[in-house]
DNA sequence: TCATCTATAATAGTAATACTTTCAACAAAA
DNA sequence: TTTTGTTGAAAGTATTACTATTATAGATGA
């Protein structure tokens, strides 16, 4: 059997979809390339027109701007994460073998998936590390959440609350807590790569330990008493 | 007594020690009113300039780029966190308690504080919130890592990972709970008034929550069993 | 007091960024 | 076959992110 995934992602995001054309797809797969290389405020369009042969004009006919491409790339990650976690948790019965689950599956060192042909996840993984909180800190979150750009990344969080809930239904902050454990899986590894003193990880640059420190974190908050 | 405040920031980031000339302290005050007001990406040295009525020339004197303009008033904040939370937590002598006053000074609305004359420590904290993730999320972290420009969040990071060894010394992950209280004070906020949903304090909007689910969440971790 | 040093202002200039517009070429759809 | 839609090519604009040059006013110092 061969899948091959595809994730709905806001059409607003787009001016074009860029699943279903050459040039789209192009866009989007060398897009994280460069991102990635060389950093969201470095990257520019002009560059990415050089990198895969066409024009600046044609990118803008995909995408209004940069920041368009970052939200649409990071909707892309959160619905592949929650895709990941879903077909990963279905059929676990227990509140806390899910929970788990979804700590390490943000934790974790991502390698490239086979089943999205031209999305490096790998790559992605960092950008959304490095690069993501750049999608909502701005000040035009509000528009930009009015327009829904932001709702696979709270679909995971929400989704994530839910097995909180599962666990211990009397716990008071599972949104909360589910938007750290998200958040920190990401930060922490930054932190340990760049910025090691800001951790316990700087050392070993052992990956695991964040999926100890985050279990912990997470299991002494909600256990019941 | 009249006390007023001045903390030393890293020498490197700025060509010019921007306290010690009139113009040096507009440059700061007026920076921090502008990337509250705009949004860092929009600020731009020459409408500070015009704010001020000076010229970009004059402020390229100081500040090599708004960047490190950024890494001077964000060092400055934290500077001046870790300096309240000194004073607050002297004498002291439950470790406990120490950790809520950290708690607490991080997520407490800030008020202007007198007795620093130029620079609005309101207005900082919610530069902080929305624009502080900027100062490290750039492809030279490393470089600006090792010029020591992350010195004052490290430093208070450290302060805080002290009261939670004092309070358990056999608790394994001092630094990274440390600064997933220090981020998570200002991320929840953030997200409290900006993307509700991924809180539990949407609703209300009532900011002593997030004082009370990091407690929840720092102590149940910590605690002796 | 004269020299000089310093900080700022005024002005100009450059390369790159972040777009927009127009038009031609071509392929697919009706 | 006409129409429509997509891309390429080329040019143009306003703004950004700087750098450089010169002039001037005020403070410092010999």
């Amino acid at each position: 059997m061969e899948l091959s995934l595809k994730f709905n992602i806001n059409q607003k995001l787009s001016l074009r979809n860029p699943e279903e054309s050459d040039l789209g797809r192009k866009i989007i797969q060398h897009g994280i390339v460069l991102v990635h290389q060389m950093g969201f405020e470095v990257f520019t369009f002009k560059k990415l027109a050089k990198e895969i042969g066409t024009t600046e004009a044609s990118i803008y006919r995909y995408f209004e701007n940069k920041h368009r491409l970052l939200l649409y790339i990071v909707d892309w990650y959160w619905s592949w994460q929650e895709y990941r976690l879903m077909f990963q948790t279905n059929n676990i019965a227990s509140a806390e073998e899910r929970l788990k689950i979804a700590i390490s599956l943000l934790s974790d060192q991502v390698e490239d998936d086979v089943s999205t042909s031209y999305i490096n996840e790998k790559l992605l993984y960092e950008i959304v590390m490095s690069e993501g909180a750049k999608s909502y800190l701005t000040k035009h979150v509000a528009e930009d959440n009015k327009a829904k750009f932001f709702k696979p990344y709270k679909d995971l969080c929400a989704r994530i609350a839910g097995f909180i809930r599962d666990y211990n239904p009397d716990y008071k902050y599972p949104f909360s807590l589910s938007s750290t454990i998200i958040e920190m899986a990401h930060s922490q590894k930054y932190y340990m790569h760049n910025l090691p003193s800001l951790t316990d990880f700087g050392a070993s640059k052992d990956e695991t330990q964040i999926v100890s420190f985050l279990e912990n974190l997470v299991f002494s908050s909600i256990r019941k008493h």
